[in-house]
DNA sequence: CAATTACTTATGTTTGACGTAAGTAAACTT
DNA sequence: AAGTTTACTTACGTCAAACATAAGTAATTG
């Protein structure tokens, strides 16, 4: 069962920030007072972006924290519809 | 300690979309497969939007998930800096 | 008046994010 | 070379929140 390309945000963070700012993820826990797990688990995909790791992560790197909660949004949505449930797809549209 | 006008998902699904349509939360439950204290519980914001409820209700409205999931990330971010702990605003941002 | 609609509240389960802590190992200091 | 700091991972117990089931109360409809 592949997981057919569904980025998760610790990987972003991972090679999209971590690796060209020249930062480990230790620093990166120290800079903005979390515990190295969380910010391990991240990064091997196995915890997700919440409100706060968003808005810690927004201070530290200029971004916007909705930059973050959008990555994990979209991580979350690809997931499910990998596995959508049967009675999801009798969902009918609302007429009139 | 006021809640200065952050407006929960909850509140946009009964105004914006059950009470214009002439839909009860009931009708909306059945309609979409969950329990009715699914939707009770969102309507009075005591609950989240989550990617599974999200997704119910954009097959149901023809919205997009990403509408539903993002009210509840607004709300969350808005919610989130009502009370920010001290620590967060002590982040420094990356130099270099 | 019985069934359905409509909504709320109580209860117990499960999931997942959380921190603490301990472990290993490499890279610097002295 | 020994010790400290950097670096990362894994184990463990806690807590909050979403979940379903179920039961309760009313109002409406057949």
């Amino acid at each position: 069962m592949e997981k057919l390309n569904n980025i998760h945000p610790g990987e972003v963070l991972k090679v999209e920030f971590l690796e060209p700012m020249g930062l480990t993820a230790y620093k990166l826990a120290k800079a903005i007072f979390i515990p190295q797990n969380r910010l391990s688990e991240i990064i091997h995909g196995k915890r997700s972006i919440t409100v706060d790791t968003a808005i810690r992560f927004s201070k530290f790197f200029g971004t916007s924290p909705k930059f973050w909660l959008g990555l994990q949004m979209d991580y979350d949505l690809e997931e499910k519809k990998l596995e959508e449930s049967p009675d999801i797809q009798e969902i009918k549209a609302f007429q009139e």
